[in-house]
This record gives structure tokens, sequence and C-alpha cells, in this order.
DNA sequence: CCCTATATAAACTGCACAGTTCAGTTTTTT
DNA sequence: AAAAAACTGAACTGTGCAGTTTATATAGGG
């Protein structure tokens, strides 16, 4: 009656396997990584690795899970969800551009992009664990702010994604094309105010801000 | 004397090997598509295949090359740049929309993103000879309409990539993430209309529409 | 009719890389 | 300290694919 919660056999190198696959996937992608790479960058025999992991497909899965995981707990982006919008959609707007333009989303989305034939789930999971989860959580922010009179939006789906996509003006596709790396704080803050200002003269009532 | 304006070999095949490589890479991306399959679907030998194009990476940037001027070509979704900007919008979201959920559109994202790391030239040139045109149309409609009093914009380059983003609310996430295959037209409908309404309501003037 | 251009198919080379094996070492458990 | 489990390094196998070579075929020009 051995009780094995985890499939997958426990030894002292496993976190330490996934970290240096993390590493090594991440950077470059799902066939640039070789797995004598993942095996150095891991401080680990080869032999090691696939006792671990019976092959590179299964590795990486298990590293977009684990990211998808880490994914949910950077989502403190709407803690300040308090009263007024222009001052929570602002810090918002921020939270979602700075994730975005980091090197762990660019990561990410390159790989889902990348791999997308491969891999046809790891979009969606990766949409499901991300993305999806602040969007359900903006859309209960605008139905209170819209009981408090402060909102006035007839389809919030769409005026969720709208939000999304004006955080991503100008920066997005510079990142994604490789035309800019780095991005200054009155970057960001330009185009945070840009979308909320956009947002707010579409669906703000007077009583807001 | 022989002037060769074309640095490459010119001969009967070269079109067809140049629309074989389009067809495997736009649907295999660099990585996936291997010269044996081109050279089958060119209905050429490898042996000629090379003796136009010494290797892949040049066949590809060929094929990146001659995308980017086709795009150019399908750039008059502009036609009705005339006064109302409630109607030139409402056409040029359409047209936004129709054109990167295409399945043209879909690949060549998908190849740049792919293959940046390798070809980081690639997303450059793909946003400046396509996104990048329809940018400044862009700009230079809304200064027109800035004179006639239709619309009142300080940052026109926000407001470009703003409006640009606000086409891609709900379905290009759905896209890229292998959510959803194929829009229809009420799908693009509500888009263009609810991007065209946002936009309006931060940039229109009461004489406008 | 031969000469040269260009095309072809198919076999071949070389390399990178996934996955395996194994003899030997280190760590953990009892 | 002995047994069991985990780890190592290095060599090895097999495969897929970019790029080359070769022997052969077709077509137009002098």
């Amino acid at each position: 009656m051995n009780v094995q919660t985890e499939p997958v056999k426990q030894g002292r190198k496993h976190a330490q396997v996934l970290e240096g696959a993390r590493t090594v996937f991440l950077r470059d992608g799902f066939e640039g990584a070789s797995v004598d790479d993942i095996a150095k960058s891991a401080g680990v025999s080869k032999a090691t690795l696939y006792s671990y992991f019976p092959d590179k497909r299964i590795l990486f899965m298990e590293v977009a899970k684990a990211e998808c995981l880490r994914q949910e707990e950077m989502t403190d982006m709407m803690v300040e969800m308090n009263s007024d919008p222009n001052v929570a959609l602002r810090h918002a707007a921020t939270s979602m551009i700075r994730l975005f333009v980091s090197n762990f989303g660019k990561h990410v989305f390159r790989v889902c992009v990348a791999e997308s034939d491969r891999f046809p789930e790891l979009g969606r999971e990766f949409w499901e664990s991300g993305p999806a989860r602040v969007r359900a959580r903006m859309i209960d922010f605008f139905n209170d702010a819209i009981k408090r009179g402060q909102l006035e939006i007839e389809d919030c789906d769409l005026a969720a994604d709208q939000f999304a996509e004006l955080c991503k003006a100008d920066l997005f596709p510079k990142m994604v094309f490789g035309i800019q790396e780095e991005f200054s704080d009155a970057e960001v803050a330009r185009v945070a105010n840009g979308a909320v200002d956009t947002f707010m003269a579409r669906y703000g009532t007077k009583r807001a801000g």
C-alpha cells in the first residue's frame, strides 16, 4: 500500500534538472535546446536527466506547466482593486505592461508561438493559467465598478480584451519583432496612461475619477 | 560588362523554387521545413534548388523578402480614407482584422516570432514593410481629420498604435495561442465596431460622425 | 551530329543530436 | 560497515537532415 502521490521518481536532483531545463528552454526554445546543454546547465549527467524524464518532450511539458504555476503567483497585479477605476486601472495597466515586456513574458510568449505546432495544448494551457485569469479578475472589477456607477459597459468581455490590448500599444510589437529590447519607465507610463485614458473615455461615467 | 542586377542566378525554375519554398516555410517554419520537402513541393531536384540558392538560410530570407513585398501590395485597406472617420475607420478596422487573422498573417507572424533568434532582421523587415506602412498611412489620415476638426489627438503615434491593438482584441490571442482557427464575420464585426467606438470615444469630436 | 546549358535522380558525406548502456563512484539507508 | 539507491562520465547507436557528387537525360545552336 505504498501511497505514491508523484508518478515521477524522487531524488535529489529533480528540481535541479527542471531549473536547468527552464533556463535552456526559455533561452533556446524546444528545437534549439539540446539535451546535453540542459544536462550541463543543470549540473547533472545526461543519464540522471533521463532517469527523471524519459524524453525531451515530457521534460519540456513539465517546465511549461511549472512556468504556468509561477505565472499564477505573479497575479497580484490587482491588489489595489479598490474604489476609483482611474487609480486601479492605471496600476493594473502598469503591472500588465511590465509583465509582458519582461524577459519572462517575452520568452514564454515566444516559446508558445514557436512550439504551437508541436504542442498545441501549450498555448491553450498558458492562456488559461495566465492571461485568462487576469481577464476574469478584470471582469469582476468591472462588474463591481458598474454597480457603483463608476463604469458603464455593455460587453464586459470585449472591454477586458480591449483594455489588455491597449496596454500592448507600441511596446508589444516592438518587443515581438525585436526592434527594441528594454523599455524605460517613461515609455511604460506613457502607454499605461494612454490605455486608461482611452478606456475611460469610452466606459467611464461622470462619477468616476 | 555583364550587367547583372540580380546576384542570384536566374533561370526557368527560379520562381518555381521560391513558390515551393514559400509553401513549405509558411507551413512548417524554418527548422520544420526540410530542403527535400521544398524541392519536392517545387517539383525540382535538390541539385537544381541548390544551384539557385546556395543554402537554406538564403532561400528563407528570399522567401521572407518576397512575402514582405506581397504584403505591401495588399495595403489597399485605406482606399476609403475620405471624410467621415466613423466610416473610414470601420472599414480600416475590418480590413486589418481580416488580414492578421488570415492564414497568411498567422503564418508570417509565427515564423517571425519563432525565427527571431536565428534571423533578427526578419521581424524588423516585416514590421517595416507591413505594419509600419499601415501605421504611417493611419497617421496621415489622423492629421487630415484633425485639420477638418473631426478628430482631436495629442499623440498621433500612440493613437495609431492603440487603434491597431484595439483591432486585435479577443481574436488575436485566440489565434496566436491556438484556441480558435476560423473567425466568423460576426466576430470580426463585433471587434471592429468595438475598436472604432472606443477609439472615437476618446479621439472623436462632435463634428465627427 | 556534336557541344554546351541546364535539369534530374539517387547515392553519399558529415554532422548534430536524442536516447542508451555501462562500469565505476557517491550518497543514503539500515 | 554493508547494502541499496542515486549519480557520473564517456562512449556508443541510430536517425534526420543540410549540402555534395555523380552518372544520366534533354534541348537548342552552330
